[in-house]
DNA sequence: CTGTTAGCGCCTTCAA
DNA sequence: TTGAAGGCGCTAACAG
């Protein structure tokens, strides 16, 4: 069934606008008259000549028409305890009538402060981050300071670029979610001007300070699980690119060789996002390459839960006959059927905490080397419920 | 199984800090060098005075080692075709050297273009809203232009809060993901100094331009759809403040009504973000509220799919028992099991050609008010397929 | 408590 | 093609 309106198509070309085409404003029609007793006031000759189509009211506007000086408006806004009441009252009044608004550009330039916090994630398909993000959004949210987001989609080369342009910005702080990788980003990071603090990942090499949990040894954890369940050919299955995922391979790896059991056809990666759809597609893959394999240690609980279904499709049954691991404890995991064991990682804390670190270290102007980590929890579901057979 | 790591607490004190303490960066070592030789030229005098203990590398300072004026380098950079390519060259040389980075604040003054897009969304903790992101990414990633998000938690006083701070940042312009519901809220987009597209939904009062589906109609087609296949008892499962669901509601109510078959004790409403746990829970108040209900609407699929787990542990059966219909056509809609019904929204199209049209806007000078409708689509999948009992 | 002065780093404008 | 002068809107530092 299709809507009336029909399937549009995009019209045609893409002018690819570079930044400050056509943006002047057209003339305020009230300025004149303000200009006009801006002559008549002393000291503020220069403001006659500039704005001939511009539209911005300035702190100097609202202070020609309080009668008072520009900083004595930005006083009032700023610091109200150093103004005397009557006057703040006054300012404001003239503020919210002219409609000011601040212009944040000149307040960096002149107080040498952004106000800005640039959190840079790989991606923000995925509630694994999200949930990260809603912690340091919570603990900033309780200062004056603003959070500019960046995603990277994974790629090295976006993280270097995102990285620039937040470092133009003059970042009071950088929070990294997930590992860093590239060394040119780590070397960017550590000439930073700034406090860092690195959140989720503390196994990859740190810069400043990190806290989160030592995916490796969660997903040894996880793997030696499926092991202890009685399942032999575990598989592994992973979204994204193999770099950021190397501390949860690595642990993955480790404990199956160990157990005489590592074999390169049971890791089956795939370059992207990782979603529900995903899960079924890898276990179509595992099984072509892998036929007798018997579980599956999946990176992030979305494709754990493709997963399930592509057996329940199949007529494989989870866990008898398959076994299912997930990682990050998503909110689904718990009440999917069958539930899914999976790794918790307490993401909001760790984000909240992560911006408190930050927040400690702005405030006291050092950045102190510190590596926090926050533990896992194992949490054992239906998917791997079966009994041990070892 | 708990990490060996523990369970850390915050640290005490969460001081609240404003914006600008303790950011001052120590001395440059090779910055005495430099300005010797600056003392040598002509006409940078000033220079010599500032910058105690700072450590930014200025336009000034890049122009001082290669010999020119800060204005050439400036050139260099941002118009290399009005630049000799030798000196071009040994100007990009002393850039890279020195490790010049541009400050934004100060071009976005000097230049009044801040090369920013707002963008303003209710949520980033949902697929529906992050597809639609992801497709203005992309198109706005093919110019030099920024974005900066800001998600409001569908709260009218933060969406206000969050425009503010837009404002002051004189973007270039604004595009709003969802409806807008709040008349403050309007009057400030009224007020705007750029143009504005607003994303996903038209039919809620349009300020400028706006590209999406109207989800009033959508609604009305997935009811219809469910009432078609003989179920009655048609409950309707909303996440959100209901101010956002509103021409959903207003959809189904409308042909609920219509049928005959409306009744305010199907409607099961939360405050909150939408997830697959919400559906189990409003599965849970449906059967207490409507014992009869025979199905769901839900206004987004993961609580569809949150419905389909709680009603397969009841042994309800889907969809012969009971319908459910989702919203959004999420990626895992298609390969649940059993897989769901819903209304496919194209969110990346919207997402991307909604940054298109405001990218003309901004390019043009000019907002031509319109509304495009992209259309929707009724994908019909098991969690209704039952034989029509009319 | 209020005002004056002098930039912040870059870019626009105009001149050479 | 390059440079000099000046200003964007705001605030730090110091006066009064």
């Amino acid at each position: 069934m299709r809507h009336p309106a029909g399937c549009p198509v995009l019209e045609t070309t893409l002018s690819l606008c570079p930044i400050g085409d056509g943006l002047r404003g057209e003339g305020a029609p009230d300025r004149k008259d303000r200009l006009a007793r801006a002559c008549r006031q002393v000291g503020h000759l220069s403001t006659r000549r500039r704005r001939q189509r511009q539209e911005r009211v300035t702190l100097e506007d609202v202070a020609l028409a309080a009668n008072v000086s520009s900083i004595t408006v930005s006083r009032a806004l700023r610091n109200p305890e150093k103004v005397t009441p009557e006057l703040r009252d006054r300012i404001l009044r003239h503020v919210a009538e002219m409609g000011y608004v601040p212009d944040f550009a000149a307040r960096a330039l002149a107080s040498r402060t952004s106000g800005m916090i640039g959190v840079l994630s790989p991606s923000l398909a995925n509630y694994a981050f999200i949930s990260v993000m809603r912690g340091i959004e919570d603990r900033v949210g309780m200062t004056d300071l603003r959070i500019q987001y960046a995603n990277t989609g994974f790629e090295p080369d976006e993280q270097v670029k995102q990285l620039r342009l937040f470092l133009s910005q003059n970042p009071v702080g950088l929070i990294v979610v997930s590992g860093v990788e590239s060394p040119q980003l780590l070397d960017i990071l550590a000439q930073a001007p700034c406090p860092i603090v690195q959140a989720l990942d503390i196994a990859s090499a740190p810069i400043g300070m990190a806290i989160g949990i030592d995916n490796r040894i969660a997903s040894e954890t996880a793997t030696r699980h499926l092991i202890e369940r009685g399942y032999r050919r575990i598989a592994l299955f992973s979204g994204g690119p193999a770099i950021h995922a190397y501390p949860r391979l690595a642990g993955y790896r480790a404990v199956m060789e160990e157990a005489g059991l590592f074999d390169p056809a049971l890791v089956v990666q795939h370059q992207g996002h990782s979603s529900v759809s995903l899960g079924g597609h890898l276990i179509d893959r595992l099984f072509r390459q892998a036929p007798d394999a018997d579980a599956a240690f999946c990176l992030c609980d979305d494709v754990a839960l493709g997963a399930i279904f592509e057996c329940q499709r199949r007529g494989i049954r989870v866990p008898e006959d398959f076994g299912i691991c997930g990682y990050h404890d998503l909110d689904f995991a718990s009440v999917s059927v069958p539930t899914i064991t999976t790794v918790r990682v307490p993401r909001y804390d760790i984000g909240f905490r992560a911006a408190d670190k930050l927040l400690r270290a702005v405030a006291g102007g050092k950045t102190v080397s510190s590596v926090v980590d926050v533990g896992f929890q194992l949490v054992e579901r239906e998917t791997t419920a079966r009994r041990s057979e070892r």
